[in-house]
RNA sequence: GGGCGGGUGGCGGAAUAGGUAGACGCGACGGCCUCAAAAGCCGUUGGGCUUCGGCCCGUGAGGGUUCGAUUCCCUCUCCGCCCA
């Protein structure tokens, strides 16, 4: 570049820099990497942005630490993958469409076009080439087409079944898109309602999705165990109640089956069938399941809130005693988790006991506590395991004995057995909005459901429509998209008019930036195996469960089906805080943002990276903190008028000549090969506070010692240099600069990274404190492998320890060689 | 109710195979520069005492192990997140 009309200016101007060097890459296509490069792969990936406008903060620090992780893994060798896109489907594209009548289209467009210019303005190392959006029909076909080989698999099939409703957004939510028994986003109080839908049968999987943790060593335990605790297994025995003078059976799940003689009556949830069947003929029994249809879903709130229920006025058969058991529906049972029916011993469950309490059934104690002590049964439900007693057969039996023997029991007889039951349900896909992936899927009155073939692939979304939000499915309104004939007839037939969740774009996006333009299949199986798995994911805590785990249901899906060959899509995970701001998560509802383009125009993006790397651990929730951020600038500033005057102005005389006889060059050597040692280290494990405030103590080490003249130009410059190197990573563009101010060849972004020499810290001498009786009282030099004799003589004739001795009896002496000294007297 | 994480100066945070607590930065205070301000520079900054040499206390609370505990163990307490 030869171009330093920048290195006259005594001022730190980020602005100017940092536009010159993005220039610079983006016309050497400096960031585009190919398979056929040298050195090992590395992957780095941060989880793509929806495109809601703007940056936000919290996309600056997850992108910073990606950033760095790539520049730092590029310099080490690696053939760094470090690719972007967008998130680009969803509902508040849709929202904005109806409020400010824009095509969702348009509005998504416009904002990846915003969004990235400010990605490009924080000097990210992204190869644009690979830039994906999931609202591409490239993209999207892709997935149509995966959807039918897993509906012909059997993997993607519809059932009706009660979703949350959205009264007001006319919208499915998720379990977890309702909060406190309203919708995520209207605020409305959620519903239940029945309606057709399509699942992945994501529960396939349970077993491998939890046992393969075991392996990830690269996860945080914490999402490990969020996720364990999502799959839910729980080991039991299922049994049947016939019911008494008809044909159904009632199976139940139970994970205490030694409770089993203590069932004085059985629970079903509202919407079970039987209870269905039942309210035909009883009022009481419809007005009930009315009454519950309006009231939350979500396990945690039905743990909550209050019990009730009604009798159903038939019994079943108990399988083991064969006596009559009252039936009854109840508000806390769930349809979709285990078989709907739930048996209630009240005397070892503590909900049965106050549902039993409150309508006055029996209660029959059939565990006891294992020491022989005695519990009364009247006041609360025994929990723990114990005795059986009172189980006839069983009596006499602990409760693991007769796990086994009820289990056996039942199975001989044909009623049941043991049974491993998961949490984990099936995912249901079908969204009636209209921003999405169409399901390629035809209806037709002689085929049935017959599955979109490649050929017609891919079902565009059309885009000539009206939003109003009034019609839902948003499909619906277009009759020239329904409107078709069966694939396999060629009868009419019409089209689904569900989307699909915006989860299954991002289940698979890192796939497709292996090979972006790929025109045979989702990805380039050749491209793809030399790519994954990613080697490091960087991403909010917030999707610990649903995204890492529908994107691992998918890695795993695509390799049973033959198309590509991975267990696990993440070998590592790093989960980064949050941006806060005022002790609160920054966000536009609460007027505490901070916007990213306002903080580069007042100090430049590698101030504002430099202090998202400073501020706090990667993994803990940072607090936005202008004046941090000015703190920052001052570093940079500093730095940058040191390396100006050094590198422009004439060498003082004294200091041109070298000062190792008596000056501190042997000091800033040691502290620059240990700090580049400690930065090097410290980046390897995303330590990046740490790793800037050792830069920041070399730096204000090398200032100290040229502005007293104790070390010689040469050695300064030496500093100086890995100063600017090892900053680079995290402040790309101001390290760039100096470098081309000092006047060596090459760029950073091509150089590799900086070596240390260990032997240049291994001093001769070392200072190490010494204690009496736990006080330090003064400090000695030794060599570091003087053996304890010596210590001993060192510290003993220290005249400062001697005081403190004063003559004493040395009771104990410890020498810790580099350490300390320890005297008790 | 369960699981996970955490409690260190005015603030963000350093330091844990047990070994000089408070690195680095922010803020604050004092000074220099300036007509003034901004920027910049220099110094002080955990608390208490001090004969200015230092001394004592101090990592949520209490106890234990140890020559030595922010670090390990036990009890308690408070906060955050996830799940129920």
């Amino acid at each position: 570049m030869g171009n330093k009309v920048y290195s006259s200016q005594k001022e730190y101007k980020p602005q100017e820099i940092e536009k010159k060097w993005q220039d610079f890459w983006a016309e050497k296509d400096t960031y585009k990497v190919s398979e056929d490069a040298p050195g090992e792969k590395y992957y780095v990936l941060e989880m793509f942005p929806y495109p809601s406008g703007r940056i936000h903060m919290g996309h600056v620090r997850n992108y910073t630490i990606g950033d760095v992780a790539s520049r730092f893994k590029k310099a080490r060798g690696f053939n760094v993958l470090h690719p972007i896109g967008w998130d680009a489907f969803g509902l508040p594209a849709e929202n904005a469409a109806i409020q400010n009548a824009i095509h969702p289209s348009t509005w998504t467009r416009a904002n990846i076009e915003q969004m990235k210019q400010q990605l490009m303005r924080l000097g990210f190392s992204y190869d644009w080439s690979r830039e994906i959006a999931t609202c591409d029909v490239e993209y999207y076909r892709w997935e149509q087409w995966l959807f039918t080989r897993l509906h012909r698999e059997g993997l993607a099939y519809r059932k009706t079944s009660v979703v949350n409703w959205d009264p007001v957004d006319q919208t499915v939510l998720a379990n977890e898109q309702v909060i406190d028994g309203k919708g995520w986003r209207s605020g409305a109080v959620v519903e239940k309602k029945e309606i057709p839908q399509w699942f992945l049968r994501v529960s396939d999987y349970s077993e491998e999705l939890l046992s393969e943790l075991e392996k990830m060593q690269g996860w945080p335990d914490a999402v490990k165990t969020m996720q364990k605790n999502w799959i839910g297994k729980s080991d039991g025995v299922e049994a049947d109640f016939p019911v008494d003078g008809g044909k159904d059976v009632l199976k139940i799940f139970t994970t205490r089956p030694d409770t089993i003689m203590g069932v004085t009556y059985l629970a079903l949830a509202p919407e079970h069938p039987l209870t269905g069947e039942v309210a035909k003929k009883n009022s009481e029994v419809a007005d009930f399941i009315a009454q519950c249809r309006k009231a939350p879903v979500s396990e945690a709130e039905v743990e909550t809130m209050e019990k009730s229920g009604v009798p159903l006025g038939i019994d079943a058969i108990h399988p083991i005693s064969e006596e009559k058991i009252p039936v009854w529906t109840a508000n806390f049972v769930l349809m979709s988790y285990g078989t709907g029916a739930v048996m209630s011993v009240p005397a070892h469950d503590q909900r049965d006991w106050e549902f039993a309490k409150q309508y006055s059934l029996p209660i029959k104690q059939v565990i006891f506590p294992g020491d022989g002590s005695t519990f009364d049964i009247e006041k609360e439900a025994f929990t723990e395991k114990g005795a059986l007693g009172d189980s006839g057969w069983l009596s006499g039996l602990t409760s693991q004995e007769a796990f086994g023997k009820i289990a056996e029991y039942l199975r001989e007889k044909s009623a049941g057995g043991a049974k491993t039951n998961y949490r984990l349900r099936d995912w249901g896909i079908s969204r009636q909005r209209y921003w999405g992936a169409p399901i390629p899927i035809v209806y037709c009155e002689r085929c049935g459901e017959v599955p979109v073939p490649d050929s017609d692939l891919p079902v565009e979304l059309p885009l000539e429509i009206d939003i109003d939000g009034e019609r839902i499915p948003a499909l619906s309104a277009i009759e020239s998209f329904i409107a078709t004939s069966c694939p396999a007839c060629k009868g009419p037939a019409r089209r689904e008019t569900d989307t699909m969740d915006t989860f299954v774009e991002s289940s698979w996006y890192f796939l497709r930036y292996a090979s972006p333009d790929f025109k045979d299949g989702m990805f380039e199986p050749g491209k793809a195996s030399y790519w994954l798995p990613v080697n490091q994911y960087i991403g909010g805590i917030e999707h610990a469960i649903l995204h890492l785990l529908y994107s691992r249901f998918f890695t795993k899906v695509l390799r049973d089906i033959g198309v590509f060959e991975l267990d696990e899509p993440f070998a590592n995970l790093l989960t980064q805080g949050m941006v806060v701001k005022d002790g609160a998560k920054m966000s536009k509802s609460l007027g505490n943002t901070v916007d990213p383009d306002d903080m580069i125009v007042r100090y430049g993006a590698d101030t504002v990276r430099m202090f998202m790397l400073f501020a706090a651990p990667v993994e803990k929730d940072l607090e936005w903190s202008e004046q941090g951020v000015n703190g920052m600038f001052r570093f940079l500033g500093r730095v940058w008028r040191f390396a100006v005057g050094f590198f422009a102005e004439p060498k003082d005389e004294e200091q041109i000549r070298e000062l190792q006889a008596e000056g501190k060059t042997a000091v800033l050597t040691a502290a620059t090969n240990r700090t580049i040692k400690k930065v090097t280290e410290d980046i390897e494990s995303f330590k990046f506070n740490t790793a800037i405030s050792a830069i920041m103590e070399l730096f204000n080490e090398l200032s100290a010692l040229w502005k007293e003249k104790s070390v010689g130009s040469e050695h300064a410059r030496e500093t100086l240099l890995a100063v600017a190197r090892l900053i680079y990573p995290m402040a790309p563009h101001f390290a760039e600069e100096l470098w081309e101010l000092s006047g060596e060849s090459g760029n950073l972004v091509n150089k590799e990274w900086i070596k240390w020499d260990e032997g240049a810290f291994e001093s001769a001498e070392i200072t190490i404190p010494v204690r009496v009786n736990s006080r330090v009282r003064n400090q000695i030099s030794l060599s570091p492998d003087a053996d304890e004799e010596t210590a001993r003589k060192i510290a003993l004739s220290d005249s400062r320890v001697k005081e403190y001795i004063a003559g004493r009896k040395i009771k104990n002496f410890v020498y810790v060689p580099k350490r300390l000294v320890d005297i008790r007297v």
